[in-house]
This record gives structure tokens, C-alpha cells and sequence, in this order.
DNA sequence: TCCATTTGACCGAC
DNA sequence: GTCGGTCAAATGGA
């Protein structure tokens, strides 16, 4: 990418590269951290950092892979499967002559977002296709798929799993992300697929509710206003990560949340609010269902209803992640 | 009859 | 060789 022609310049790659690096090792750093938390919320902070540390692993390895991209690498995870629908090569039939025989492609994808929640449903319908048990935990894993996925080839997927300290709980995974356009699940309509990258915080996702449903075009400022609040309030809550009471930890958080956005560049990116590309399934603090406003789903025990949207600037990814910043 | 779920088997990644 | 993700036949409900 960094080489072509059409791409970000190469020193502007490398750049972006090392701030990437930076971002990364703060990332890292924010995760053994939390490992030391004694909090019931630690879990699901960490499967946030890890989210974000796979994206980040993934933006720097689109970067070092340059238009290796372009060769049929596996750094998209969306965009393998993509609009395309039926993407995944199949042999009907092997050497067996079984015909339950196929070819497919597994662990190609990264996941685009994690959360722990207390209900099932994000907004979105979704088709179970399988359910496994899984080695060293008591819960099975169950697999679904969008049920737009035979009709509008969306390629969006959940893997659902109870926690296992608290059954009540689960534990979602989501891949790719939706390109259905399921007018009850999408209630703003047809929108450019790559608008992702809206962050909302606190009150402010109420803001970006309303910049959503009325498309607004002033997203761009939206979206700085909320990277300037990353920096700021995020960090100065008490209810997201209970870190405020660590000393240090605010500055490393800080320094982080800066490294991250300053190197995705998300207050440059060209954001447009009012997507269907926003992936409302995940955004349990979005306008998912219908039900309106923000916090819509599930309740958020504190009111924060916050999250974040978007790969954190798009580096070389096309996914709407989302990042619940609220109180699981 | 249609559609969603269940479940055993297949098969690629590790 | 093991594990886990997916397929697809079987099953059940509307």
C-alpha cells in the first residue's frame, strides 16, 4: 500500500508505522495492567484491549505487507468474505466421494469485536449454524451467522459463550461486519460502507445518535470533538476500567488513548455519520433495534452508555468495530 | 411446506 | 494429533 501509487506516501507509511508500534506497546502495556485488576470488569477490559491490539496488529501488518494486500493476503478480515457473499472456495465433492467433503478457510478472520454481555440480542438477526464444546471450558460455544447472509451475502458472525463465572453472562465475539441492509435492523438507511470511524463517549453518544439519524455532515467535527473527549474524559471515569484511582495509570492511559489516535489519525479520517456501515448489532449503546436513543440495549447500569466505533483510523481495515465502553 | 435449530462429521490451522 | 470452525443432514415447530 505504502508503495503504490494511489497510497500513503512511504515515509508517511513509515511514520505511521512507528506510531503504530508506539501505540501497540502502550496497548500492551494497558493489558498487563489490567491483568493485575481485581475487578469483575477486568475480563471484558481486557477482551477490549485485545481487540484493539489485534487491530493494531493488523493495521501495522497491512502496512508492512505493503500491496501485499493486493495479493490475497489475510490482513482484511472482512474483506476476504466481502460483498461477494459465497466467498469461501468449496469442493462439492473430494476424493471419497463423500459429499459432506468441502474446503474452507478457518481462522482467516480476525476478531472485529468482543464484549461481555447479559442478553443475546444486539439489534441484528442472526442464524446459529453450529455449537461446539470447547476444551478447557465448561460453556459450548455457539456459532452464528447473519441470516442476511444467503440473501444479501452478509458475512457478519458471533460466536456466543457463556462466561464461565457467571452463566448469566456471555461472552460475544463478532466477525466482519454487516453489509445486510435490513431495514429493521438498519433503521438510518443506505449509507457509504465505510463509515466507521465515529467515536461516541458518555453523553456524546447521544450527539452521535443525532448526527447519525440526521446525516448530519458534520461528522468530521463530531468526530474530533469525541477523539478530544478520548483523551480526556474517558480516562477521568470511574466507570470504565476503575483506573482512576491508580496512580500513574491515568497517564499511561492517556498517553495511550493520544498514541492511538494520533497515529490512526481518526480526527482526519473521513468519517461519515448516519451509516448503515455502523455496525448497530454491536452497538449495544446505539440506536439498535428501533428502541431509540442510546443505551436502548441493553440498559447501561451506570448511564454511561458509551462505546466506540470504528478501527481506530481504518488502517488498512474496512471494519465498523466497536468497542463498548460502558459498564458490561 | 418452510424455516430455524440441532448435531455429528469434516477439515484446516496449529 | 488435537482443536475448533463450518457444513449439511436430521429434526422440530409454526
Amino acid at each position: 500500500m505504502a508503495s503504490s501509487g494511489r497510497g500513503v506516501p512511504a515515509e508517511r507509511a513509515a511514520a505511521a508505522a512507528n506510531d503504530l508500534v508506539e501505540a501497540r506497546d502502550g496497548v500492551a502495556t494497558l493489558k498487563a495492567f489490567l491483568l493485575q485488576l481485581d475487578d469483575q470488569r477486568a475480563p471484558w477490559a481486557q477482551g477490549v484491549v485485545d481487540a484493539v491490539l489485534d487491530r493494531l496488529s493488523s493495521a501495522m501488518a497491512a502496512l508492512d505487507a505493503g500491496g501485499a494486500a493486493a495479493t490475497g493476503g489475510q490482513l482484511s478480515p472482512a474483506a476476504g468474505s466481502g460483498s461477494g457473499g459465497g466467498a469461501r472456495p468449496q469442493q462439492s465433492v473430494s476424493s471419497s466421494g463423500n459429499t459432506k467433503k468441502r474446503s474452507f478457510s478457518r481462522r482467516s478472520q480476525r476478531p472485529t469485536d468482543t464484549k461481555i454481555t447479559s442478553t443475546l440480542e444486539d439489534g441484528h438477526i442472526w442464524r446459529k449454524y453450529g455449537q461446539k464444546e470447547i476444551q478447557n471450558s465448561r460453556q459450548p460455544r455457539s456459532y452464528y451467522r447473519c441470516t442476511h447472509k444467503s440473501d444479501q451475502g452478509c458475512n457478519a458472525k458471533r460466536q456466543v459463550q457463556a462466561c464461565e463465572g457467571d452463566t448469566c453472562k456471555y461472552v460475544v465475539t463478532y466477525y466482519g461486519v454487516h453489509t445486510c441492509r435490513d431495514p429493521s435492523t438498519i433503521p438510518l438507511g443506505a449509507a457509504p460502507d465505510r463509515a466507521n470511524n465515529l467515536i461516541s463517549f458518555g453523553a456524546t453518544s447521544n450527539a452521535a445518535a443525532a448526527a447519525a439519524s440526521t446525516g448530519a455532515s458534520s461528522s468530521h467535527q463530531y468526530v474530533a470533538m469525541a477523539a478530544d473527549q478520548l483523551s480526556t474524559s474517558w480516562c477521568a471515569s470511574d466507570d470504565v476500567f476503575s483506573f482512576s484511582s491508580s496512580a500513574g495509570s491515568l497517564m499511561q492511559v492517556d498517553e495511550l488513548i493520544g498514541a492511538v489516535v494520533a497515529s490512526a489519525g481518526v480526527v482526519t479520517s473521513t468519517a461519515t455519520a448516519g451509516s448503515a456501515g455502523l455496525d448497530r448489532g454491536g452497538g449495544f449503546g446505539g440506536v439498535a433495534g428501533g428502541s431509540g436513543g442510546t443505551g436502548s440495549f441493553p440498559p447501561s447500569q451506570n448511564g454511561l452508555g458509551s462505546f466506540v466505533v470504528g478501527s481506530f483510523g481504518s488502517v488498512g481495515g474496512d471494519d465498523d468495530d466497536l468497542f463498548r465502553m460502558d459498564d458490561p
